[in-house]
Formats: C-alpha cells, structure tokens, sequence
DNA sequence: CTGAAGGCTAC
DNA sequence: TCTCGTAGCCTTCAG
C-alpha cells in the first residue's frame, strides 16, 4: 500500500523550487539517470554549470541539502515527517517506505551521487546520507553503483610534466613526506567547492568518470559500523572507535569502489577526531583551536587600541589558517570577551559594546560590525610575553599559525571552564576560582595536599553546595519582604533573567502560551528592578500563592536551583591524548609540573638572551676600545674587508633580525653562527662614526663597559 | 541546554 | 519591484 508521504515514479514533479530534474527522471530511460546532491546552493551552481558543459541535463538532476542532514537513526516520527530535506529526497527519488528493492527500476532515478566539499564536514554529511539509506532503504546500498560520490582534488603538485593530484590531505602529507617536502614543485591547493570556478567545473564534468567513486554494495558487517556511527546509544563504542585511531589514516582515492567500511573507518573517522579537536579544550590553556586563533592573532597584531570584532574576525581568518565560516569566528570572539555572571571569570578579550547580558544569556550581544573589542592588561599577565618565544608553534601552508598550546600562569581551563561536544567525547567544566586555584598551586609548591575546590562564578550572589561528590547545588535568592510580598534578588548559574522571567510571567498570568486561566494564578503582580548585573523582581502574591509558595519552600516553587556535575570533565592532556578528568584538583595536578618546566626554560631563555646582549655590547665596547687605541683602522677600508678582519679577531656576529626561516636546517644555522654574514657585523659597524669622536668617547666607553659589567653578574 | 561547526529562509 | 545584509532558524554531537 502507498503511503501518503511515499514518493512515486512520476516523470514531473512539482513543489521542489531548488531542484534541477533530470529530463529523463521517471521516465522510460529513469534508470540511466543520476541525482546530485549537494552540500548548499553554490555548489549545486557549481554542478549545474558543469552539467551544462557536458549537455547532461537530460541525465543529470541537481539537489542542494542545506548543510547536516538530519541523523534519523534515533530521529522522532514527528520530526522526520517534519523535515523537509528528508521529504523532498524521498519525492525526487521517488522512496517507497519500507519497500524491499531489488532494482531501481521503480525509481525516478537510478543512481545518487553526494557532492559535498572535499573537508571534513563534508565527510559528515556524506555519512550522514550514508545513515539515512540505511535505516531506511538498505537494500538500495546494496544495489550495485546505487550510491556513488563526486570527488574533487585538494591539492595539485607539478613538476615540468609530471603531475599528481590529491584528494586527501594525509595523501598530501605522506607524499610530502617521501619526497623533500615537496621541494622542486608547485603546488595549488583547492579550498572546498565555492572556491572552484566554472571552468573548473566543466573540467570536472567533462572528465566525470575521474571524479566519480561508487561505493560497494553494502554488506552485513557495514551495517553494524555505520550503526556504531550513527547510534545515538553508542558513543562509549566511539570512543573505543577513535582511540585505535592511527595518525596518517586516509582513504586512498585511487580504488574502484569504496568498501562502506572503510568510509567510515578511513574517511569519517578524520571528521570525528576533528569534530572533538575543536570542541574540546587543552588542559594547559583551556582553548579550544579557534579560541587560541583568536588569542593568537591579537597577540601578533600587539592589539593596543580597541578593534571592530568583524575586522579581528577578518585578521583571525587571513593570519592563522582558519578555515570554517565567520560567523563561528565571531561567535568565539564575543565569547571570549563576555563577562556577566555565569559567563567568564576572567574573561580574555575586553567587551566594548553590547556583548550580551545575563538576561539571554549573552544571546542578546550585538553584531559583530558594530562592537569592539580590545587585549586587557590581565590577558598579557596570565598568558606572559616571556613564554611566547618557548611555545611550539604550528605551520600551516608555510605560514607560523598558533601555537600546539599557551601554558597561562594559572589554569584557565578551570578559571573560566569549558563546555563542548564531539564525537563519543563531550565536556562540561564549571568555573572556579581563581583564588582557590593560586591557593592551592602554593600548595603544591610547598609539597602540600591540594584542598577540595568548589565551582565558583565571579559576580554571583547565591550560594553553591556540594551535594555528591561530583554534584553541586545551586541556589538563588528568595526573601519574604512581608505577607503579600516576595524579593527574589539572585537566580541559579546560568538561568537567564528572561526565562524567569517568562516563568514569572505564567505565575501572574496563570496560563501559558498566551492563554491565560485566572484561578491558577498565584501572582496579583510583579516589577522588575534590575541592572545589567544584578536580578531583582519584586513579586506582589496573591494571599492563596504566598500561602502555596511558603508550603512548597520558595526554592522548590519559583524553581531556584539548579545542579552542577563535575562527572564529565574532558580535556585534552599534555601528551594530546583526550582524557577525563575525576576533580579540578586533578586538572591541576597535570597543569602544574608543566607550568613548572615552563618557568625554567622561559628563565634560561630569558638568561640565553641577556647572555647575548652582553656579549654584544663587550664586542661593542671592545670594538671602539681597539679603535681608539688604534689598534684597529676603520678609515678607508672596504667592508668586505673589514669584516675579514673582525673575524680575525675574533669579534662575535650578531644577526639582524629575531628569527630565521624554519626550514634551514640546524647544521646550517650552527655554521652560520660562527662565520655570519658580512651584515651580521653590521651592529659594530654601524655605530656611527660621529660617536668616536673625541668629546664621546671617553664618556660611552666607561657607560658601555658598566653596563656589559652589570648584565654579567645579573646573568650569573 | 550547551557551542563550534555545516547551511538556508525570510525580512 | 528588486537587491543587499543579516537575524533567525534548521541540522550534528554527549550528557
């Protein structure tokens, strides 16, 4: 029997606006036909155009998906039949539920192919396609070139006429790898399908069979791993999953057929690791990698007066490699300069504009054009200029990105928490404070047991109890003022004044939703006398309510707790292993010896640098010591010259500018130490002759030689 | 409900 | 009436 939302074999159908038919769908030449599904609108403009340089259009339909497709493994009725992605591809395919195939005779068409970008995300969305088929239509998986992919490269290299074309980046990086780091050739890199230009496209479609990938008929075992997937129920079986994850994995483009399996263990997989990667934070600074982008980027840019969120944004983007959309940036940005009450405790950015309040909380920021931003004092005392230059920092495209971590002087990941969902990890850390933390951080410098810390949030009146060992209760304010009048002057963490509020509203009004019902009103009336950072209703009860609210408590009855668990506190540790965390106090305990390790190699850079400075300036000092006792002529020599001659005699070279290009390889550079360049003496050489004057220099010689004497026994 | 991601629709 | 910018919405993922 058909059901009312089964699809059907019809040659036209109506109602889709954004989907190109193929000419020939539905019809006697159906089975020859082959639907595009696209990630979005652009890339569907991408298909279309290709189409229309290979005539395809009477072969070919177009249907862009708006992003991630619904999972509908776990999905409710209600919400499936409500989806209209999922409806609309049933009706272009013509799906009959639960109808066993066989062929695809009966459809619309007879081949699906997914277009997605060629990222991680992509790879999601793919899956999730995937998932779908097979809660609800496996036999067509096992229909053989049912189901196949578009796939485009992401990286070109060439080298006279030899080419290679990658479609993966640990493709790429293995390649790399085995050859010199790519060293002789030229590369161009393909940044996702909005990126390509029409040309490309008919590039693409012209040559179709080199960017065309079927899957293999599925097989019992891939049902089990895209259930493992998929399955709402299994994220322990994820983690178990993701933990066997080797580095380098990728599923190799140049096969015939993609085995399900491994799609999901080669290709999905590397969307899940990232998935958790930018969700979960490190323990050393508690960022997650956009965050660290953001910080980064302000550090580098040495923000000194107030910048508009939308052009950091656009700063964040170009000098750190970032590469997903900027209202995500933004988002983080705001984030990290937020301060009300439940949000940061020390809160990184400054918020100079509407950054949201506790009324949404902080949905009710402005938008990223109009507010400003800025690096307070405190930012650069947590995470200190000093460290900067022990960090190991990242590269992406040859360009120096953030570092793998910050290591602040106190552990943010516990000041200001951290909340984030992956793939079979999530984690959910409170605030605490800080003053706690720098306690017990002079404990274990003194070789003390850390005390038990309790979360915390700056600016919150209430009062926080430990109830379980990793559970907390929370607690707003409630006072009676007298017998018709109730003062509630603090709401639990992270309870919005405006969903109070709007609870408030309901106890006045006695119905919800609009309606209202008089009898069940409890509150004749109430007013509000908040500021931007306190809560303060004044509630005028009706005689039955003030008597219901004092029976039930007024904890229980205007709903003014909450709880906190500390049960699911993930991070990602030292060594880059993901790793949960039984108690802040634990956290800390792997913070602190690397805090520790940190301060000594920033105290023997630190030392390495004065060490240079000083022996700078002796060669200095010495220099126009020799000069003025003649013992060296400068006068009419050429440098060249010269400078043989200060090698000579041993005068030590100092290069210009901090730091060299990476790549140079270490021998090169311990050479170079020793001989210098003829500009590396450009520090004794230029001192411009005017200073060895008669009048100068009887003077700068005592200074210099007192202050290379001073560096000394301050180094020592 | 949280937040870093993918995306579009409607105003 | 059309275009532009964007607020507001849908989706994943774990607990």
């Amino acid at each position: 029997m058909l059901k009312k939302t089964d699809g059907a074999k019809r040659t036209r159908i109506g109602g889709i606006a954004k989907l190109e038919d193929a000419n020939w769908a539905g019809g006697r030449n159906a089975n020859r036909c082959t639907l595009i599904l696209t990630e979005g609108d652009s890339a569907k403009a991408l298909a279309v155009s290709g189409l229309g340089a290979i005539s395809g259009r009477d072969t070919f339909g177009v249907f862009p998906l708006r992003g991630k497709l619904l999972n509908v493994r776990e999905a409710s009725h209600d919400q499936i039949m409500k989806n209209v992605e999922i409806q609309n591809i049933k009706q272009i395919l013509g799906l009959k539920h639960n109808h066993d195939y066989k062929s695809v005779d009966s459809l619309r068409y007879g081949q699906l192919m997914i277009m997605t970008d060629q990222d991680h995300d992509g790879s999601h969305i793919k899956g999730l396609i995937i998932n779908f088929f097979d809660h609800f239509y496996p036999s067509l998986l096992r229909i053989p070139n049912f189901l196949v992919e578009f796939i485009t490269p992401i990286v070109k290299v060439w080298k006279g006429k030899q080419e290679h074309t990658f479609y993966t980046m640990p493709e790429y990086e293995e390649w790399k790898a085995k050859n010199n780091d790519g060293r002789g050739w030229e590369s161009k890199y393909y940044k996702g399908l909005g990126t390509s230009k029409a040309t490309d496209a008919a590039k693409y479609f012209s040559a179709i069979d080199k960017h065309r990938l079927a899957f293999d008929p599925m097989k019992p075992e891939d049902r089990q791993l895209i259930d493992m997937a998929f399955n709402k129920k299994k994220a322990d079986d994820r983690k178990e999953w993701l933990r066997q994850f080797k580095p380098g994995t990728y599923l190799d483009h140049d096969i015939k057929t993609i085995p399900l399996q491994d799609f999901v263990n080669k290709e999905l997989i590397l969307f899940s690791m990232a998935d958790n990667i930018r969700s979960i934070p490190s323990v050393a600074d508690g960022l997650k990698p956009g965050q660290r982008k953001v910080v980064f980027a302000c550090f580098k840019r040495n923000l000194k007066k107030e910048i508009k969120v939308a052009q950091l944004g656009g700063y964040v983007s170009e000098n750190t490699a970032y590469h997903h959309g900027e209202v995500s940036l933004t988002a983080t940005i705001v984030g990290l300069a937020q301060n009300f009450v439940g949000s940061n405790n020390i809160n990184l950015l400054e918020p100079n504009g509407q950054f949201g309040t506790r009324m949404q909380g902080g949905k009710d920021a402005a938008s990223a054009r109009y507010i400003f931003t800025n690096v307070p004092r405190m930012t650069r005392t947590i995470f200190h200029q000093a460290d900067d230059a022990i960090l190991n920092y990242l590269t992406e495209d040859g360009q120096r990105i953030e570092p793998e971590y910050y290591l602040p002087t106190v552990p943010m990941v516990l000041v200001n928490g951290a909340d984030g969902i992956g793939t079979g990890w999530s984690t959910s850390i409170p605030n605490y404070n800080p003053k706690d933390i720098v306690a017990n951080i002079r404990r274990l410098m003194n070789g003390e047991e850390q005390e038990r810390m309790t979360p915390w949030f700056r600016g919150f009146n209430g009062t926080i109890e430990r109830i379980e060992n990793d559970k907390f209760k929370v607690s707003g304010i409630a006072t009676k003022v007298d017998d018709k009048t109730i003062e509630i002057t603090e709401l639990p963490v992270r309870k919005w004044t405006q969903d109070f509020k709007e609870m408030i509203e309901e106890m006045t009004s006695g119905g919800k939703d609009g309606k209202t019902d008089a009898s069940a009103s409890v509150i004749k009336d109430y007013e509000e006398h908040h500021t931007d950072t306190t809560v303060h209703f004044k509630l005028h009860m009706k005689d039955s309510g003030m008597k219901a609210a004092e029976a039930e408590g007024f904890e229980k009855f205007f709903k003014l707790t909450s709880t906190i668990t500390t049960s699911n506190m993930v991070c990602f540790d030292l060594q880059g292993k993901i790793k949960k965390y039984a108690s802040p106090e634990e956290i800390l305990a792997d913070f602190y010896p690397k805090r520790l390790e940190f301060y000594s190699l920033r105290k023997q850079h630190l030392a390495d640098e004065l060490n240079k400075e000083f022996e700078r300036l002796s060669n200095q000092a010495r220099f126009v010591t020799m000069i003025i006792k003649k013992e060296l002529i400068v006068n009419n020599k050429k440098k060249k010259d010269l400078v043989t001659e200060l090698r000579e005699l041993k005068f030590r070279p100092f290069p210009k500018g901090a730091k060299r290009p990476e790549s140079e390889s270490e021998d090169a550079l311990e050479e170079e130490e020793e001989q210098g360049t003829d500009g590396d003496y450009d520090y004794l050489l230029g001192m411009a002759i005017w200073s060895l004057t008669a009048e100068k220099v009887c003077c700068p010689v005592g200074t210099i030689t007192d202050i290379a004497g001073r560096e000394a026994s301050h180094s020592a």
